[in-house]
DNA sequence: ATTCATTGTGTAAAGATGACACAATAATTG
DNA sequence: CAATTATTGTGTCATCTTTACACAATGAAT
């Protein structure tokens, strides 16, 4: 990608793209016992959420979609559409291109959280970046224009869908132990959880089907590998999940 | 508002609002036991939801709130945006003015959902429209485009917030008594509730005043009146209300 | 072999929810 | 005007859910 792409992007990217309209994806993955969030570096510029716009005949979840996969690599990603951003002042400072651009146009943004599993990711910086990486959802950098509050929101929005999400499913490997998952459920509420009420809870959706196998290597007691049952799973999503944390 | 204003809105519309960005908002009221939707009818033409669109300089929630105060003359209105819709597909058979127009191209509409107490509102059509009233929610007509997924959905989010937010506030006059609150409850969810563990459950919240006064004129005993106790109302909230329902 | 941190499992108390019964009362009726 | 009727106000008990907490088992480290 150089820079004749990108002066195609900026002077007629509106040939291509919805004008005003954009998306913005908050990417969560659990990493180390830690929740984290994908974000790209601009040239010589801040971090900010991986976003795109949308193409005159996709729809928006298919521009979301697409920026993902451009991003991650990543299809069949697990997508939630949680708020659209429509403050005439969310882009303050905004001046990427030629004054007359349509890309300095004033864009409504609607955002999109997605979950994935960690490892599986091979972040991708896009034509206006040249880093992209993991952060831990405690230590964000400074993030250009309003995107510290839109990830605030999938935050928030993610500490409710959990109550009726399973979203271990999507965060974590295909196998793991009752440990790892309470951790990623403590991180996402920000709260302890006592460790034998929670397995229970847990275990009581009747999602996991517990492995012969052993987690080993770890020091201390070797903890069970579960894995989520994909039958019971969707069952029990059809009579919606009910954990009320 | 004669056709003059109408073909400048059609012809320039674009230099008054924002290209593709719409807003429709899902008006709930609740009178004679049932649930409510504000509907407009377009001129020859088919029901639709009550819209707009965005100013320039305006932001998105402030343009729901304009349609809102043009469509039912309220101000203060209880507003929750709830989800955008962008499928390319979602105004099939759209062709509004002139095929050059800016208002035949494609729009991404921002859902909003309201709630109001019936009878402060005196609903007015729009300058498209020639008919604005209330539809039971059972009985909805044809609606144009995808208005019906879009009323479908608020309807959807409403069943859910009932749960955390206290519904009832927005929907209710000032005073009512208890089986009134507790028929809003039932037609919002769809299911009958038993009339003894619902006072036991919302009298529990601590956000209800009971008055002196009874509601006399019905046949039968005579019920309490109620009233939100503002205070402790905005305490709970606070604190987060759970019904669980 | 002992120590240590962690895992697996169980149980009892407290709290929330659900099912149900009966007395009180405001208008209607005959 | 007394009896009727449908509805409201209130209470209790059984059941399910949630919470708090204890102890034995185990794998690695010492």
């Amino acid at each position: 990608m150089g820079s004749i792409a990108l002066k195609y992007f900026f002077d007629h990217g509106d040939t291509i793209f919805l004008t005003h309209v954009s998306v913005d994806c908050v990417i969560f993955g659990f990493h180390e016992n830690q929740l984290k969030v994908l974000l790209l570096k601009w040239k010589e510029g801040p971090w900010c959420l991986p976003g795109g716009f949308v193409k005159h005949k996709e729809s928006v979840d298919d521009s979301a979609i697409r920026t993902l996969k451009e991003r991650t690599g990543l299809d069949n990603i697990y997508l939630q559409q949680f708020h659209t951003f429509g403050d005439p002042k969310r882009e303050k400072g905004k001046k990427i291109a030629d004054a007359k651009s349509w890309i300095n146009k004033r864009f409504i943004s609607i955002g999109y959280y997605s979950l994935l599993e960690f490892s599986s990711v091979n972040p991708r910086p896009d034509i206006l970046s040249n880093d992209c990486r993991w952060w831990d959802i405690h230590k964000i950098p400074e993030l250009i224009y309003d995107h510290k509050k839109i990830m605030d929101k999938a935050l928030e929005v993610l500490r409710l869908d959990l109550n009726d999400h399973p979203v271990g499913y999507n965060l974590l490997p295909e196998k793991f132990t009752m440990p790892d998952l309470q951790k990623l459920y403590e991180t996402i509420l920000g709260e302890e959880l006592d460790r034998r009420n929670f397995q229970k809870r847990i275990l009581a959706l009747d999602i996991l089907e517990r492995l012969a196998e052993r987690k080993t290597g770890g020091a201390h007691k070797a903890p069970f590998l579960y894995r989520f049952d994909k039958k019971k799973y969707a069952k029990a999503l059809k009579q919606g999940l009910k954990l009320g944390w």
